[in-house]
DNA sequence: AAAAAGACTTAGAAAAATTTTT
DNA sequence: AAAAATTTTTCTAAGTCTTTTT
């Protein structure tokens, strides 16, 4: 299992270069190849020419050693992310970054362990009510009831669908003549109640009892948790099956409560290397379905999922992967250079306003609004889904036209979040969708002449290898450039924090990246306004002091009558002015709280943030990478740092 | 050329881990 | 030391887009 990836052939002498990039603490801009990698879009922009000269460190990447670490009050915080980092650099991190190119093959050695299976069931015994009575389940039957049991203070537990879907699948098992018929008659509060228990039981096991559990699971991960790619230790993502459970989808779907049932090996295929071992089968007296050893894909297993048989449930390696790292910076270099070619698209589809072939003029108008509303694609779905759209399958009743040139749209996106916004658009683009919705019923295709094959075949033709997905990561792309270079001003290192937080907050709105509101947020903020309160009442107090003290007066007495001890107007005007700007933070972060509730930044972060930009930001203003990307904690911070470094 | 299969990215919720407050 | 809050990781659903099959 060597870590070392044997020397490839295709080292480029450039070394110098690479070390002078890893040393420039003081950035600087310094070096002309320096410079094409790291300046950001917005400026590459203005300069208008995309950058000439080829750098000739193609695939040579340099593992950054580590944040050159600063003041006393993060130190925690670097001592922490030093360890991991150390972790992490034990295990694999490429030296450089493969060429994926060669005719789609992806790999030439691969060799893992397969996938770890949840353990049986283990029946507990406890019996439900029928009817008042409890009843005898086998542990099939009662392994069911309990997922069902368990769900109790989830929203789920009380969705007609789920009920019926559950109730369904369930009968399934319990057979034709068992007693329980009817759903309105099941009591799962008893089996409810034992998992109470055996939840309260965790919590007050002691750290020592904790961390041996948990020294135990890694144990058993340990084997599973490493492949190895081209002689490369990699992690593998999701290395454990799925286990059974009932059905959890998101929004109205139609299949939530079906029992998803439990994976065995005989469901599973393997992708593995030739020469290399298969894995052993976990499960005595079972085997896989298939081994196969096709270096054209990535993933390392698969299984049909059981709810919808023709869909995928694939293993794949993290996201700190070298395959995932090199996918993730093509995606990141076409948004670029969808840069350049921009005007052009912009120009084509404002031509194609006016055509006379509908087909354009949909291609034209559904492009418009991916451009400037980073909608996502919209592909058909089928009935048996969530009923959710995107820009191509948009539904009449999704658009409002608000004259005189103004759109309101209204959908369930991905994950059924809800899309809302108004904005003003082109005139001629107002016109058309009136045109499109006109005769229409509700639930009729603003873009019936239209979908995502004929739209993303049309972008092809502007751009090699542009789809609509493109214009989510340029228009993130562009909105964090423009937003870190507007508001970014000398100085303070917690103001440059909070620009990068805007600028990611921003992001995260274009692309709708939303939360649900968290379950404490109330009590927080209730908490926080007394907290305001308590200080201006202080601030007030400290306030008469001060007036009374320059008067010469004697101080009131405190709330119990004890006399004050006696300050002079000068400490008072500090001691106020003090609490003055305390109290403007904690507004701030009252304010910031508010508006965050429902905004995610997270997805926006690790899949939208080109992380060349924000390591760009972070050299010129001097801000400690960490600072901004902490949350990306061990495995994400090695990518960006391999692809911060690796030539375009 | 349309539909189905296949492979991969993106997504929010929930669980787990960690830090802060009490 | 417990509890509460916050951050990070895990989980797996739900998209996008390509390739293959019909």
């Amino acid at each position: 299992n060597s870590i070392k990836r044997p020397c490839d052939s295709n080292i480029q002498p450039s070394s110098a270069l690479k070390k002078a990039k890893c040393t420039d603490s003081s950035s600087s801009a310094s070096s002309e190849d320096d410079g094409s990698d790291d300046v950001p879009l917005a400026r590459r922009l203005t300069v208008g020419e995309p950058s000439k000269r080829k750098p000739s460190a193609k695939d040579i990447v340099t593992k950054k050693k580590k944040s050159p670490s600063s003041s006393k009050d993060n130190q925690k915080v670097v001592k922490r992310k030093t360890k991991k980092l150390m972790r992490n650099s034990r295990s694999s991190k490429a030296t450089k970054v493969r060429e994926v190119s060669g005719g789609g093959k992806k790999w030439s050695t691969l060799v893992h362990n397969g996938v770890i299976f949840p353990p049986p069931y283990k029946p507990h015994g406890v019996k439900m009510l029928y009817n008042g009575k409890p009843v005898d389940l086998t542990p099939e039957q009662e392994e069911v009831a309990t997922m069902f049991a368990v769900m109790k203070d989830t929203e789920y537990a009380s969705k007609e669908t789920f009920i019926n879907n559950f109730f369904t699948d369930w009968s399934k098992i319990l057979g034709k003549t068992h007693t329980i018929k009817k759903f309105e008659l099941c009591d799962f509060t008893p089996i409810y109640e034992w998992h109470l228990q055996e939840k309260e039981k965790k919590t007050q096991m002691t750290s020592e009892e904790k961390k041996a559990l948990r020294e135990e699971r890694q144990k058993q991960e340990e084997k599973f948790m490493w492949a190895s790619v081209d002689g490369v230790k990699e992690k593998v993502g999701n290395f454990r099956v799925e286990p059974p459970g009932l059905f959890r989808g998101r929004g109205e779907h139609p299949k939530m409560g079906r029992l998803k049932r439990r994976i065995r090996p005989s469901d599973i295929t393997i992708n593995i290397g030739e020469k290399a071992p298969v894995p052993v089968c976990p499960i005595p007296g079972e085997s896989w379905k298939e081994v196969k050893h096709d270096n054209t894909v990535t993933w390392l297993a698969f299984w049909n999922d059981p709810i919808n048989q023709k869909d995928f449930k694939y293993v794949f390696l993290a996201a700190s992967s070298s395959l995932k790292g090199q996918s993730d910076k093509e995606k990141y270099e076409k948004a670029r250079k969808l840069k350049d070619h921009i005007k052009n698209i912009r120009a084509n589809y404002t031509k194609d306003f006016r055509s006379k072939e509908q087909v354009k003029k949909q291609i034209a108008v559904a492009t418009y609004l991916i451009d400037k509303l980073a909608l996502r694609a919209g592909n058909e779905k089928d009935d048996d889904e969530a009923d959710t759209v995107g820009c191509c399958t948009l539904k009449v009743e999704n658009v409002t036209c608000l004259p005189p040139n103004k759109l309101q749209f209204d959908f369930l996106g991905k994950d059924s979040i809800r899309y809302l916004n108004t904005v003003e658009v082109e005139p001629l683009v107002y016109k058309a969708i009136k045109e499109f919705c006109a005769g229409k019923n509700k639930g009729g295709h603003v873009f019936d002449k239209l979908d995502t094959t004929k739209l993303n075949a049309h972008l092809k033709d502007l751009m090699p290898g542009l789809t609509a997905k493109v214009f989510r990561t340029y228009n993130a792309s562009i909105t964090l450039d423009d937003i870190l270079n507007e508001e970014t001003e000398d100085g303070n290192l917690i103001e440059k924090i909070n620009v990068y937080s805007r600028a990611n907050k921003q992001v995260a709105i274009i692309c709708n990246h939303q939360r649900a509101v968290p379950k404490s947020h109330d009590s927080q903020m209730t908490k926080l306004n007394e907290k305001i309160d308590e200080l201006k009442a202080q601030r007030d107090e400290w306030k008469a002091d001060l007036e009374r003290a320059k008067k010469g007066k004697p101080l009131a007495g405190d709330k119990d009558g004890k006399p004050k001890r006696k300050l002079t107007p000068e400490v008072l005007e500090t001691k106020i002015s003090r609490i003055e700007t305390r109290i403007k933070e904690m507004d701030m972060t009252k304010t910031n709280r508010e508006e965050l509730k429902t905004v995610a930044l997270g997805t926006s972060k690790i899949n939208y943030l080109d992380p060349r930009i924000t390591v760009a930001w972070c050299k010129t203003h001097e801000v400690p990478i960490e600072k901004v990307l902490q949350s990306l904690g061990s495995p994400l911070v090695c990518v960006i740092v391999v692809l911060s470094f690796a030539a375009p």
